[in-house]
DNA sequence: TTGAAAGCGCTAACAG
DNA sequence: CTGTTAGCGCTTTCAA
C-alpha cells in the first residue's frame, strides 16, 4: 500500500527520464517522442498517477476554479441555477466551489474572502437579502477579481470586471396579470411581498401596468403586503374575505403564498378558478401538485446558471458583456383556466 | 490600481522584515512582539492582503478542504443534507467543494479524480443510483483518499479509511405502517419503487413487517410496483380503483407518488382520511400544501451531513468510527388523522 | 527531442 | 524575538 501519492519527479525518476519530460508528455505537448509520451503514460496509468493541481495553479498562476456564493440552497431555485453553473462550468473546463452566505453579510463577506483567498478566477454570486453595506464587494473589485451577479444584483455596481444576470420579474408579473384579464377577471388582487426586496417592487408595478394597459386602476384595498409564505397567504386571505366585494383572482408574488391564500378561499366554499383564479411565481415544484394545479411564472433558473457562467468566461477572456436579463415563462394551469 | 494582489514579500519588503517574520506575524504566532504583529496587521489591512492558500497548502501538504459529491441538489433532500454538510464544516474550520455526479457514473468518476488533483483531504460521497463498476471507489481508497458515504452507502465498502450515515429506511416504513394500523386500517396498500434501490427493498420490507408483528399478513394485490412520480402514483390509483375491495390506507414509499395517488382517489369521492388514508415518505415541502396535509417519514437531511462530516473528522483524526443509521421520524399530519 | 534551472508564495526547521 | 534556508510539486523558459 503506497502511502505517499505518486509525484511527478517519482515518475521521471523510474524512467529515467527529467521531471520537465515527463510534465510534456502528460501535457501531450508536441516536442515529445510518441514512444516516450506512451511510456510515461503507461507508468502514470499503473501508479495511479494524480498530477497536483495546487502545485500547478501555484505555478502557472491560474487555477481552473470558479467561486460560487448563493443565499442558501434549499427550494427550487437556487438549486436549479447551481446545476446550471455547475453544468455550463463542467463544459468550459471549470471546477466550481461553492459557499452559503445563508442570507447572512458576514458569512457573505467571510466567503468572498475565502474564495478570493482560494485563489478563484472568478466568483458568481446571488446577494444575501439582508446586505446593506457592500464594502466587501467593493473589496473583490480592487482585487480585481471578476464578478457575475446573478438573479440578486447589486444595484449600482457595474464595471467593467463585472456584469449580471437576472430574471425580468416586471415582465413576468405584467404577463401574469394579462393573463388573468384575458380569462375575464376583474377584480384582481395582489399579494405583495415586502419592498425592500425589489423583486417585489418589479412585481408590483408589472401588476398595476398590466391593469392600466387594459384600462383598468388597480383598488389598492386589494393590494396586500405579507410574509411570502402559506400562513402570510392565509392571512391575506381572510382579508380578502373580510371586503365588501370579493376578488374573482389572485396574483401572488410567490407560489406558497398562494397556495396558502388559494387553501383558506376553497375552504371558504369559493370555487377555483370560476369563482377566484390564482397566479404564483416561482414555478416550484408542488404547482402540479395542488389541487387545481397552479398557474404560475417559471424563472429559468437553470438559464440563469448557464448565463451566469457564460459571462463570468467572457469578463475572463477581457471582454465587457452587457448584462443579461432573461425573459420569465408563463405556464399556465388549471387555477386560471376557466373554460 | 493594483494590477497584482499584494504577497507576503511585499510586505516584507516594505516594511523592513523577512517573510516568516511577516508569516509568523499573521499567524499570531506567539513568538513575535506585539509591536511588529501591529505594523503588519495594519499594513496587510492597508494593501487589502490576501494570503494565497495554494501556496500555503503546498507548502503545508493540507488544504483544509473537503470533496463532496453528490447525485444531484435538486429537490428537497440533498440540498438539505448539503447545507447541514456546510454547516458543520463551517464549524470546523474546512472549505468545502462541491460537484454533482448527475446520476452518473462517468461523471462521478471523473469527479472523484477532480477531487482528489485538488487535494481534498477527505470525501464525503452518495453514490450515483447508475453504479455498477465500483472501481474509481477503490482508486479513492488506494490514494488513501478518506471517504464518508451518506444516504447511498456502497454496500461491502467498509475499510478503516472509509464509513458511512445512512437513515434507517426499513424503520421509517415500519413505523408509518404501525401509524395506520393504529389508526385502524386494515387493508393498508403499498406502493412500492423498483427493487432495483435498496431503499425501496427495505421500506417494502417494513411495510411488511409492520403488518405481521400486528398479527396481519399482506395482501399481495395490495403491493403495487410503480414509478416513484405523480403519474406513476396516479396509474397505481387506477389499479386500486379497480379491485373487488378497496384499501382504507395508502403507504406510498415516496412523497410525490403519494400524492398522485390520493388526488386520483379523492376525484373517485373517496374522502381522505375517513374513506383512505395516505403516508407517503420523505417529508417534501409540499407535503403541508397538500388537502389534506401528507403525513411522511422524514429523512433528516441535514443531521445527515452533519453526521456525515463529523464522521470525515473523526477518520481524518485517525479514528475509525463506525457506520452510523440514524432514525427517521414520522410526521403525522391530516392524511391519517381519522379523529 | 530532452534536460537543467528557476521560481510560483508560503511555512517551518534551525540558527542566531 | 527575528532572519536564513530550504523546499512543497509543478511548469516553463533557455540551452543543449
Amino acid at each position: 500500500m503506497s502511502q505517499r501519492r505518486a509525484s511527478l519527479a517519482d515518475l521521471a525518476r523510474t524512467l529515467g527520464l527529467s521531471a520537465s519530460t515527463v510534465s510534456r508528455a502528460l501535457a501531450d505537448h508536441k516536442d515529445v517522442s510518441p514512444a516516450t509520451k506512451a511510456r510515461v503514460r503507461q507508468l502514470a496509468d499503473e501508479l495511479g498517477y494524480q498530477p497536483n493541481q495546487l502545485a500547478a495553479a501555484l505555478r502557472r498562476g491560474r487555477t481552473n476554479t470558479l467561486g460560487v456564493l448563493v443565499p442558501h440552497i434549499r427550494g427550487h431555485f437556487f438549486p436549479l441555477v447551481v446545476h446550471g453553473i455547475a453544468t455550463e462550468a463542467a463544459r468550459l473546463g471549470f471546477n466550481v466551489m461553492m459557499c452559503q452566505s445563508n442570507e447572512d453579510v458576514d458569512q457573505e463577506r467571510r466567503n468572498l474572502d475565502l474564495l478570493m483567498n482560494t485563489q478563484v478566477e472568478g466568483i458568481l454570486v446571488s446577494v444575501a437579502n439582508t446586505t446593506q453595506d457592500t464594502a466587501h464587494f467593493e473589496e473583490v473589485r480592487r482585487q480585481g477579481v471578476p464578478l457575475v451577479f446573478f438573479d440578486r444584483v447589486l444595484e449600482g455596481f457595474g464595471n467593467e470586471q463585472s456584469s449580471a444576470v437576472s430574471i425580468d420579474d416586471y415582465q413576468g408579473a405584467f404577463e401574469a396579470v394579462s393573463h388573468l384579464l384575458a380569462q375575464g377577471c376583474r377584480r384582481i388582487a395582489h399579494l405583495n411581498g415586502p419592498a425592500t426586496l425589489s423583486i417585489h417592487r418589479h412585481r408590483h408595478q408589472g401588476y398595476l401596468d398590466a391593469l392600466q394597459a387594459q384600462g383598468f386602476t388597480a383598488d389598492p384595498a386589494l393590494t396586500i403586503t405579507i410574509d411570502m409564505t402559506q400562513a402570510g397567504g392565509a392571512a391575506a386571505a381572510a382579508q380578502l374575505l373580510a371586503l365588501p366585494a370579493l376578488p374573482d383572482a389572485v396574483f401572488a408574488s410567490t407560489d406558497v403564498a398562494a397556495v396558502g391564500a388559494m387553501q383558506v378561499l376553497k375552504k371558504h366554499g369559493l370555487r377555483v378558478p370560476q369563482d377566484v383564479a390564482f397566479v404564483g411565481f416561482s414555478n416550484e415544484v408542488f404547482t402540479t401538485l395542488t389541487e387545481p394545479a397552479l398557474t404560475s411564472v417559471d424563472q429559468r433558473g437553470e438559464q440563469m446558471g448557464r448565463t451566469a457562467v457564460q459571462l463570468l468566461h467572457q469578463l475572463l477572456q477581457g471582454e465587457t458583456p452587457v448584462p443579461i436579463v432573461l425573459q420569465p415563462e408563463l405556464l399556465v394551469r388549471d387555477s386560471t383556466l376557466r373554460g
